[in-house]
RNA sequence: GGUCGGUUGGUCUAAUGGAAGUGACACAAGAUUUUCAUUCUUGUAAUGCGAGUUCGAUUCUCGCACCGACUACCA
């Protein structure tokens, strides 16, 4: 082994880097909190895709820190500019706090809507710490932790083969570690010849080495040492995830660290570094990952082949965002979905959240429940909300249907009204785009004309009906009164007044009031089914109704 | 190949070293309603497999199977 100058080396890979790691500590001092305050962060690459993964991952990290008093902040992790989206951070941002993640410091919107920085531990933006990343480094570099590495990707795929022939474990590390050990004279040259060079960790584990780690949310862990000289610094000078995350959340001072258990396997290596660097661990919240059934079997939700991962699904549909955090919510915490029963009005955030109720395995995304959830919430809205988030999703996602909607706000409101309120309200939609299919018809533009009448009537039957039923009603009548006359017309076409009558001695008539209703609910609405026919020939109006009950009458006559 | 994680009805889950649920979704049947949506009642349905420890294991231990993740100068 060549014996090495690491502070030689560290000024040879670092001669700009003055600031010292005692200066950086300085800098970001300990937050002044409350006891059992806890920080926690979400730290998303701007990669222009905002998924359901970020809610789960906002939500347990806001409960977290918000139950606590603490701090939420939001950094973004952009070390890699090729995956980076121009704007995404900002509709990051913008989402988010749709779903009620609001961070208290971090990455934030100014009032032109433009990125900025809000808080003490700034920059919030990992492409623009280089230079904190870099004063960590070149202390590792002196403590003979790290050292530069002049591999090609060529070189590297030609030991990754080796490894695949040999059998070996795939990484940096043993015999292609190829310049763990080399002299300052050897890396100069490469230096002077102008190479790009990374950064590595010289990791001094061994994978014979097993030990126990405690997760939140997995509990304790095995954990084999890591024994791989992973990159710390890119050839850019920018850090990778591991590297950026270990400084970062030790100046930060996070308490908490929520993500994704797709990182389990690099924690061993995470370990290492923050032991490396002189850095107090954070406690892991390893969330397991939210699945999809895909014929029998279950998989990860995909980016590429599952649309509803994106939030802009959601949008999109009309799904009111509160309904897919209390969705997410059961998912996170299932006795959520029992607290909600018994609070049906309050605010999610007086549930108490737990950690030690989330799910160590992977769950299955339900659309069948989350339309269940939003179904509920949806029915206990008032006209007044509905009418405004159906207002606002169709002037976006349904324009057409947005001019119909909002021309007489107080008609729509009252067709919403119908059957709302009280203790057992309709249940009718659980997204805003089924609306337009729901009351659709008490619009002229959508009202069918071409509704297709009950089978087993000839169309002189019906016709008859419409006209005796058309003849007689008046909208001032009393719900009573009105189904009275519908009874009258009934009688006089020998139908039965009451079902009930009818169902005792089906031969003996042809037909029931039922039927009479069914022939004046398609000829008003052009449905089989509807809300409340009376409700909603009294919304429409006499003339509204006549018009469309004559118009069948011709049509049906031919 | 290696490392790690996971496994209770179709799904989300509860519980416990001692009979696995007046839980939820979905599904089915019935009742209710002038239709639909509701609402109500009822029903179908589960501890992956094999060992070990134990009087007793779904729970603890080990092995196997299956699923998933990671194994990048991506995060």
């Amino acid at each position: 082994m060549t014996n090495i100058d690491y502070t030689q080396l560290a000024e040879i890979l670092f001669p700009n880097v003055k600031a010292t790691p005692e200066e950086m500590e300085a800098r970001f001092p300990a937050r002044d909190l409350p006891e059992g305050a806890c920080v926690s962060r979400l730290a998303p690459s701007p990669t222009g895709f905002v998924h359901l993964g970020n809610v789960v991952q906002g939500l347990t990290s806001e409960r977290i820190c918000h139950q606590t008093n603490g701090v939420l902040f939001l950094r973004i992790e952009d070390t890699d500019a090729k995956r980076e989206v121009p704007g995404a951070s900002e509709i990051l941002i913008e989402m988010l706090s749709h779903y009620g993640i609001i961070f208290d410091e971090g990455a934030a919107l100014n009032e032109e809507g433009k990125i900025c920085d809000k808080g003490n531990y700034g920059p919030y933006k990992q492409s623009q710490r280089a230079g904190i990343y870099h004063v960590f480094a070149k202390k590792l570099v002196q403590e003979g932790k790290a050292y530069p590495c002049f591999c090609t990707e060529d070189e590297l795929e030609q030991f990754r083969k080796e490894q695949e022939d040999e059998k070996a474990n795939f990484g940096y590390y043993g015999k292609w570690a190829k310049w763990r050990d080399r002299s300052i004279e050897d890396i100069k040259k490469e230096l002077d010849a102008g190479k790009e060079w990374v950064l590595r960790f010289r990791s001094t584990g061994s994978i014979e080495n097993k030990f126990k780690f405690d997760d939140l949310v997995k509990g304790t862990v095995d954990v084999t040492e890591n024994d791989i000289d992973h990159v710390l610094l890119k050839s850019d000078g920018i850090p990778t995830y591991h590297f950026a995350h270990a400084v970062d959340d030790h100046l930060m001072h996070t308490t908490h660290v929520v993500r994704g258990d797709e990182w389990l396997p690099s924690l061993p290596f995470h370990i290492q570094l923050f032991k490396a660097l002189g850095f107090k661990m954070p406690k892991y919240v390893h969330i397991g990952p939210l699945m999809k059934m895909d014929g029998t079997s279950k998989r990860k939700l995909s980016k590429r082949k599952d649309p509803e991962l994106a939030l802009s699904y959601y949008k999109q549909e009309g799904y009111p965002t509160e309904c897919v955090v209390d969705y997410i919510m059961t998912i996170l915490n299932s006795n959520y979905e029992d607290w909600r029963r018994a609070n049906p009005d309050a605010p999610m955030t007086d549930f108490k959240f737990s950690v030690k109720k989330m799910n160590p395995a992977g769950s299955l995304f339900d659309i069948a429940k989350l339309c269940d959830v939003s179904k509920n919430m949806i029915s206990r809205m008032s006209a007044e909300t509905v009418y405004n988030s159906v207002a606002e999703w169709s002037k976006e996602f349904d324009p057409e249907f947005n001019t119909e909607f909002t021309k007489d706000s107080e008609f729509t409101k009252a067709v919403l009204s119908i059957g709302r309120g009280g203790n057992k309200p309709r249940k009718d939609f659980a997204v805003w785009s089924e609306v337009k299919d729901y009351m659709g018809f008490m619009f002229d533009k959508y009202y069918n004309v071409e509704g297709t009448y009950p089978e087993n009537f000839d169309n002189d039957t019906i016709v008859s009906a419409l006209e005796k039923f058309a003849a007689t009603f008046d909208t001032s009548d009393e719900q009573n009164v009105w189904f009275d006359k519908m009874k009258d017309v009934a009688e006089s076409l020998g139908f039965a007044r009451e079902t009930k009558e009818y169902k005792a001695n089906p031969n003996a008539f042809p037909g029931h009031v039922g039927d009479i209703s069914a022939f004046v609910r398609v000829a008003v609405t052009g449905k089989q089914n509807s809300p409340d026919l009376y409700a909603v020939m009294s919304i429409l109006g006499k003339d509204s109704v006549n018009n469309r009950i004559k118009a069948q009458i011709e049509r049906l006559r031919g």
